[in-house]
DNA sequence: CAGGGAACTGCAAACGTTTGCAGCAATATA
DNA sequence: TATATTGCTGCAAACGTTTGCAGTTCCCTG
């Protein structure tokens, strides 16, 4: 038993005594099937571990079962969070995931879509891609947008609410009485960073705060970029009392460059994250950060995937995640 | 032009006024076909930008051009590394990469094996799996292993010379005279604890000194499981002068307790981690740790998959990665 | 000049499914 | 009782490739 040979429908049909477009229809429309022949054939199936050829499969029915993910990169954590919740949901629905990363380089943005409608993929997911169109794709493959609109072309969005989160984040800093607040960002020119300096910039506003463009620095993603950029912005003579990180990776080397200038968080300056890496409730002090769910996230897109590969013409969908803020020891009250 | 219809090796060939067979042939075995003949068939392959149907080609050759990396998870970085390395390079040969996380659980791992085999993958690619015995997966896949010796079944192996970094890891501190030294390692109980474990305590053995199982404290994975070790491996009345991280993550948990307790990294305890995380060069103080190219690893795993694909009878090759130490500023010379 | 390769190409079968159509029995309807 | 309907199943075409075999042309050799 359970031959690891190919074992064919053809096989399971002779078995069974019936048809093989019997044996495909008990496997993929089972309710067009007599009961009883319906549980004979499932019996021989289950014991001859019998698996349709996913090729000849898809050869009739054009579908591959499988949902390409694109990504920045792997190692930002919240894309790998992400990636995880995508890929543990797709496998509870039978599908399965490859996975691209862009470096946010457009060219190669182009040759994985050219590759994706290659391998016939059923639905792409593009997490904060920058890609104006994607000609590449084939043109009816299912697609869901993280991080950046796309309801005007019809396709799923998820959105984190970044202005909402600036919005909380900046009150929650007023309350406590800082006025002069900068601002060290991941590469300003990104997706991801225009969009958070344009949250910092509009929360600063409303509350009625002057944005100082010499409290905004610029740092590219890496702790050691955070250390210099705060170094940088702290030695123009500045004097915040507050300085907002554009991930916790980057507070990190904020509060070491702090702390190498001989001062103190939150003593002398108070320090808030974003994201809530694992590891930032270690820090010292505990880093106060925003957090969301990456991964609930990613359980969500994927099933609006396979629900959009099923059912290319319903409506889209558009759903926004909110941040909150979580408490700890790096953000003083100046009241 | 560029119709994206779907445009098969039948039209090309009309159009070229040769035999499917040839386009066929041009494309697979170039060299079979006239000069003049091939020439004109590609420029008609290139004209439609003609793509073959993964799923006809498939059912034909039983081969998918995909490869499954298996890693226990996502967010470690070095197992991010590792993706992105593989990824990059299976792509570069026209590959491409599913990707699953198996928790270091068995009954999870089996069921990867099974949508593998089910979805007739060229090659699988095991890192630090715990599985004793892949019945699951279909007899002639091609297998790499990292971080654990197939050597015996025929298994290109791939593995980190963990020994061999806390050899160079222990000489060093004791060349910088300490002799108590403590070390935070990640679960005990995990593939990666283990050897990290056993290989702390050979080295300790080579070099002289006593190992005091007081002094070795188990902590997951974690920066906040890092401190709460340390804590508890400081309160416990232990004077190491240095400790040993099992990651640089941990480490972030390691200064961070230390400092809490009132002493200095250092100053009163040196601190050295492991696997060179990007951030830990802007630690405070820059964290000395010991580093290995994954990204570079990974491009090495996918050629030898790759190759073992098109050539199942060769010889298993074995590769040992080696670490080095990055000096920078929290180990103390007590001489 | 006959015979034997070599170089190239066409023919057709095969890969393992899915699905529209048709057939057939059994049941419901007129 | 004749006819329509329903429920189930078989038949065969289709999906788009690859490849063994055989055929054709052309050149080389004896």
């Amino acid at each position: 038993m359970t031959k690891k040979d190919t074992i064919t429908i053809l096989e399971i049909a002779k078995m069974s005594g019936v048809n093989p477009s019997t044996v495909s229809r008990v496997l993929n429309h089972p309710e067009m099937v007599n009961e009883k022949t319906r549980e004979r054939v499932m019996s021989f199936v289950k014991e001859c571990n019998y698996q349709p050829n996913p090729f000849a499969r898809g050869l009739q029915t054009k579908r591959s079962k499988i949902v390409a993910l694109v990504v920045p990169n792997f190692t930002t954590l919240s894309f790998a969070n992400l990636a995880r919740g995508i890929q543990e949901k797709l496998m509870q629905k039978d599908y399965s995931m490859v996975i691209f990363s862009s470096h946010e380089d457009e060219l190669l943005e182009k040759k994985i879509c050219q590759k994706i409608s290659e391998l016939h993929i059923d639905g792409v997911i593009f997490a904060s891609s920058m890609m104006p169109k994607y000609e590449e794709l084939s043109i009816g493959i299912a697609k869901v947008f993280i991080d950046r609109d796309g309801s005007k072309e019809g396709i799923d969005t998820f959105i984190l609410d970044v202005e909402g989160a600036f919005d909380k984040l900046i009150k929650y800093l007023v309350d406590k009485g800082h006025t002069k607040i900068g601002f060290v960002v991941g590469d300003k020119e990104s997706f991801a960073g225009l969009k958070k300096v344009s949250a910092f910039k509009k929360a600063m506003i409303k509350y009625g705060l002057i944005v100082d463009e010499n409290m905004i620095a610029d740092a590219f993603w890496s702790s050691k970029e955070g250390w210099l950029a705060t170094k940088k912005l702290l030695e123009k003579g500045n004097k915040p009392t507050a300085i907002v990180a554009g991930s916790d990776t980057l507070s990190v080397g904020v509060i070491g460059a702090i702390s190498s200038m001989g001062l103190k968080v939150p003593k002398n300056i108070s320090v808030i994250g974003f994201n809530n890496e694992p590891g930032s409730e270690s820090l010292n002090p505990p880093l106060t950060t925003m957090e969301y769910d990456d991964y609930g996230m990613g359980q969500e897109v994927a099933e609006a995937i396979i629900d959009r590969i099923n059912n290319p013409e319903r409506d889209n969908l558009i759903k926004t995640y909110t941040m909150s803020i979580i408490e700890r020891k790096t953000v003083r009250s100046l009241n």
